[in-house]
DNA sequence: CGCTGAATTGACGGCTCTCAATGTCGGTGG
DNA sequence: CCACCGACATTGAGAGCCGTCAATTCAGCG
């Protein structure tokens, strides 16, 4: 076991995973380890470079310690399929088939430093309850975007998107009203499920409502109430005959 | 440990987990408790009855024995988007928050048996790797829904709907040309994110193509390559611009 | 300075949602 | 046994959102 000191130590030298309640590798990784895995774990990667492809073996999963990433598989008639955006903190890569092949392919959208985790390198103990944690993480963040693809329309998809990003670089000391977009009009599409043409519209139209301000990759959150309201509300009623049918109490 | 003999009565007694490798709770369970364990899961639970409702403490998750569930959260409207369905061997309710509650809610949709498999009782030992495995069915299911719902039509939404039920069915040993749609078209249609009349119109229209034959819940797949090609088929080339844009090689 | 790719803007058409009516099945009570 | 009823399913007509196609502007870069 390393010492207070030497964990603060380690703790401070990466700050990216406080708000999961410390050094995920302090956490999973097996102590006397640590030192060593956490200073091997560093990865620059420039932008555009893969940290990983579809179909390749999974021995590890990742924590964004700055930059930002974006995961995505590709159909079988060569077109992808957004599915996630990666910023400092978050974690990524956990997603692999029975036999831990890639499920997706992850991307980075800039310059972007990565603390890799090998699987084999993870303590044994309480492994199972930590990793529940994570990937549940992950599955949260897939549940919503169902959701979203499934009864928003475009304007709440694309509200929806600005106030999670908002939220989620608030949440890591970031300005919630204004930020850069790391990721092209194309992506937030793919993400979103909409064309360009209509992710520009959209923008357009928010900022001649007086929501934001919008200028190419900077985005400036002016009404974050309204802005959270369209995000709330539903396009269709369409699965919205979906009520809760509480059965007859027994 | 438990003697290969013991195993085998076991294994034998629930054959639904043969396709996973084996008995879950001879993988999962600390060994001791197996037995009592196994005896005790059997759950049988009335249609419309809920397994368990998003934000309920999770201690468990279950593997269908027989029966269906319905796996679904509500918004903030009260309505409710069903995120799958699951049928004997399948495993849900590892979704679940930080803090271990549930992000969902399951019901079951016909007279359903389960298996219970308590966290409490789960063995340390690899542990993590077996619930990384099975966190990854429930994630890559999530993905096959948000490609569906991002980039198909209804067509192509109800056509791989339908090719999943078959493939699962067959997996299972049952019949992929003839089954049981043991959900309404409601739920179809919240699952896809489609009106319900709109699911009723596109069974109707690919029973008039020949693809396949439809009475109520009755489901025969005459074309199944017909409809695999309807399933394999995007809608819109929306994110259709979202073509794998390979950058410049090292 | 020209080129390339990203982003914006406009016109048009189609898919699917909405609203509404009808048909069908299972259960209930007379 | 039959009429009635409610839930589910089907079918039709109309409208709106969003994707497609196309032109234009703009930023970055060699």
């Amino acid at each position: 076991m390393l010492s207070p000191a030497q964990n603060n130590q380690i703790a401070q030298e990466c700050h990216i995973c406080q708000s999961r309640g410390g050094c995920l590798g302090i956490q999973l990784l097996d102590s006397e380890e640590v030192q060593q895995q956490l200073s091997q774990a560093k990865r620059i990667s420039r932008k555009g470079e893969h940290v990983f492809r579809e179909g390749e073996e999974a021995d590890a999963f990742y924590v964004v310690r700055s930059g930002s990433i974006k995961s995505y598989l590709v159909t079988e008639d060569g077109e992808e399929q957004v599915l996630g955006f990666y910023l400092p903190g978050d974690v990524f890569g956990l997603d692999t088939t029975d036999s831990q092949v890639r499920m997706s392919s992850s991307i980075t959208l800039e310059t972007t430093s990565l603390c890799r985790f090998p699987h084999a390198y993870l303590a044994d103990k309480a492994q199972g309850s930590n990793l529940l944690k994570i990937t549940a993480e992950q599955m949260q963040r897939d549940h919503n975007l169902v959701l979203m693809l499934a009864r928003k329309d475009a304007d709440g998809r694309i509200a929806s998107f600005l106030d999670d990003l908002a939220n989620r670089y608030w949440s890591r000391g970031y300005s919630a009203s204004a930020f850069l977009l790391t990721m092209s009009r194309q992506d937030i599409g793919c993400y979103l499920g909409l064309a360009v043409e209509t992710v520009s519209r959209t923008l357009t139209r928010f900022q001649d409502s007086g929501i934001l301000q919008v200028n190419r990759r900077e985005v400036e959150i002016l009404d974050h109430d309204k802005l959270r309201k369209i995000a709330g509300t539903r396009a269709n009623a369409s699965s919205g005959s979906c009520r809760t049918v509480e059965l007859k109490a027994v």
